[in-house]
RNA sequence: CGGGGCGUAGCUCAGGUGGCUAGAGCACUUGCUUUGGGAGCAAGGGGUCGCACGUUCAAGUCGUGUCGCCCCGACCA
């Protein structure tokens, strides 16, 4: 592709609404172009890198077993209601009515649709097992997209379902996905981890994460070097090292004044205390029933855990009236001792304290020296808390690392969550009706885009990895007007073509420096700079964007060098 | 949905206590010069100042409403 023929708007300055470098590059580089608020036109060299990726997700998927197929964007809504997602679906889901009023949601997921068409297809036990996948536009009215493609409400997706007639079927189809999904990410070039997730809205028994492995990551994975296990933060279980004070005799409660200290923090500099010494009171609504949450001061609340521990469907924080009422103190000064009508449970760490402070119920007041047992007491004891950098492994005692990842794939083990309420189900050998077992494996293809140059940049722009570049080679042709220069960088230009190398020829009348910003901008893996200084001694300059490395090669051996170049860079 | 902020040229942003013809840089067009790190000179084109209503002799500027966008939070691939 000659640059002057193409639709590649780059831009000098980000947009003021771009926030985080891979949105501000891939703007800048003429990537994507916003339509609306989460909504984003993919540009043409932004299109490429999609296809790519598409093409290893194809290729490894079809490897793996699997089948693509293509489902419709509107799904009816009595699929929908088949599972009783058209209510707990919520807003993030779009619904539309069709000129006759029926309605349609723009499908968010597929599971419904797919399961619809495997139960009327499929009826005996010599069709299965199924894998099917697509690659298609998903909508989610997202409460607040953001970051440019890592967050759109629309947005590439693979999806993929798996249909098995038994849990052994079911966990080796898993597992296959889990191996395709590894080849996939490694294919794209790219550093990533394999994460023990919560398997959230979709559901299911349990869940992996891929995470591509960027400091500017919203998700946080805890891991062990040593085991190799790895959680998301919300998943993970570390043990802290905290020893308490157990052994302590019991002291006299103490009540203070603490006149506006809300926080931890306030109230620990305040008494000259530890945060570690103080307990926090939450209260949460656990399925609509208060419940009082405490957790050492410098911990923080893991509402999955505790959800997942109570055994609820929903958690949520209470708001500042609802504490107010069941405390009878502003926020900021709730505590155990004393609560009524409420259910008290608390971290594990709890069991190690002794004489701790927490709030009075009484407004600018806390309790000192309060103790479990005597002053109030704990209806169930669980591990609530977030685990962090340093606590140690609960598989193999080695401490603990973080890191920041953006979760690009996830994968499900459902069961038959689904399969059950949709009724498909199959024929065994023995003519006996049996729900199908079900498995869900999505990867973010666009939000893949965003992550790879979140991960792959530097000052001067991207830093595509070779496999997922939308050109491999661009040839930056110095003063392209010059008879000279225009006849050897044309033939550069066939020749690497003909070499099946992916080649943008810069032949725009722009100045040398302008088109050197301009290929580092958009990240193309190799550039070749033909210029008179370099046909003087009848050579092309090549640089490699990654390593910054410069070499000068005789114009005859720069096609050979190139194709050996593209082929390690890989 | 709660809190905050912003809508002026393709992009970044001035102007804002009302005042006559709305600005700058970058980008764009033409010409000349230039050509190995975001070139120089000259001449140009481009705006219903988000939209509506109101106040006023007069609104980019003040008021009300509305729409859009962004940030923080709750929520999530």
């Amino acid at each position: 592709m000659k640059w002057s023929r193409a639709l590649l708007p780059t831009l000098k300055d980000a947009p003021a609404d771009a926030e985080i470098v891979s949105h501000k590059l891939m703007i800048r580089g003429g990537y994507i172009k916003k339509t609306a608020s989460g909504i984003y036109s993919i540009m043409p060299i932004g299109l490429r890198v999609l296809q790519k990726i598409a093409a290893i997700i194809r290729d490894e998927m079809n490897k793996a077993g699997a089948e693509e197929l293509l489902m419709p964007i509107l799904s009816p809504a009595e699929l929908w209601t088949e599972t009783g997602r058209w209510s707990l679906y919520g807003k993030e889901m779009m619904r539309v009515n069709d000129r006759a009023d029926r309605k349609f949601a723009l499908g968010p997921t597929h599971e419904e649709v797919i399961t619809d068409i495997v139960r009327s297809e499929v009826r005996s036990y010599r069709d299965l097992p199924k894998n099917l996948y697509q690659i298609q536009i998903k909508f989610r009215d997202e409460i607040r997209p953001r970051f440019g493609l890592i967050r759109a409400r629309e947005f590439m997706m693979k999806d993929a379902y798996s249909f098995d007639r038994d849990e052994k079927g079911a966990e080796a189809v898993y597992a296959a996905m889990f191996k395709a999904y590894e080849n996939i990410f490694t294919r794209c070039g790219l550093k990533f981890r394999a994460v023990e997730a919560e398997s959230g809205n979709i559901g299911g028994s349990f869940s992996h994460e891929f995470m591509v492995l960027a400091s500017t990551g919203e998700e946080t994975i805890i891991h062990c070097e040593k085991c190799g296990c790895a959680a998301n933060r919300e998943r993970s279980g570390g043990k802290s090292g905290f020893t308490g004070n157990a052994s302590e005799a019991e002291k006299p409660l103490e009540k203070v004044s603490t006149p506006k200290m809300k926080s931890i923090d306030e109230v620990a500099a305040f008494l000259k205390k530890k945060p570690s010494e103080l307990v926090k009171t939450l209260i949460c609504f656990v399925d609509g029933e208060p419940v009082a949450v405490l957790l050492k001061g410098d911990d923080d609340l893991n509402e999955h855990k505790l959800k997942r521990q109570m055994d609820a469907t929903e958690v949520f924080m209470a708001d500042a009236k609802s504490v107010e009422k069941l405390t009878s103190a502003p926020v900021g000064f709730a505590g155990p001792a004393g609560l009524k009508n409420i259910k008290i449970v608390a971290d594990e760490s709890l069991k190690l304290m002794k004489n701790f402070v927490t709030g009075a119920n009484e407004a600018d007041t806390h309790l000192q020296n309060v103790n479990h047992g005597r002053d109030f007491k704990v209806d169930a004891f669980f591990d609530l808390r977030f685990a962090c950098e340093g606590d140690s492994c609960v598989s193999c005692g080695h401490t603990l690392n973080s890191q920041k990842g953006i979760e690009v794939g996830h994968t499900f083990k459902l069961g038959t969550k689904y399969t059950e309420k949709m009724k498909a189900d199959f024929l065994d050998e023995t003519g006996k009706r049996q729900t199908l077992i079900m498995g869900c494996y999505g990867i973010g293809v666009s939000r893949m885009m965003a992550a790879a140059v979140e991960q792959c940049n530097d000052a001067a722009g991207i830093i595509w990895p070779l496999e997922i570049a939308p050109y491999h080679a661009v040839i930056t042709a110095i003063n392209y007007q010059d008879e000279a220069i225009k006849v050897a960088a044309d033939k550069l230009y066939g020749a690497l073509s003909a070499a099946g190398i992916e080649v943008l020829l810069d032949d725009r009348e722009m100045s040398a420096g302008f088109k050197f910003k301009d290929a580092e901008l958009i990240g193309i893996p190799i550039r070749i700079t033909v210029g008179a200084r370099g046909l003087k001694e009848d050579s092309f300059e090549i640089a490699v964007r990654k390593t910054k490395e410069t070499i000068m090669i005789k114009t005859g051996e720069a096609v050979a060098k190139i194709k050996e170049l593209a082929a390690h860079a890989g």
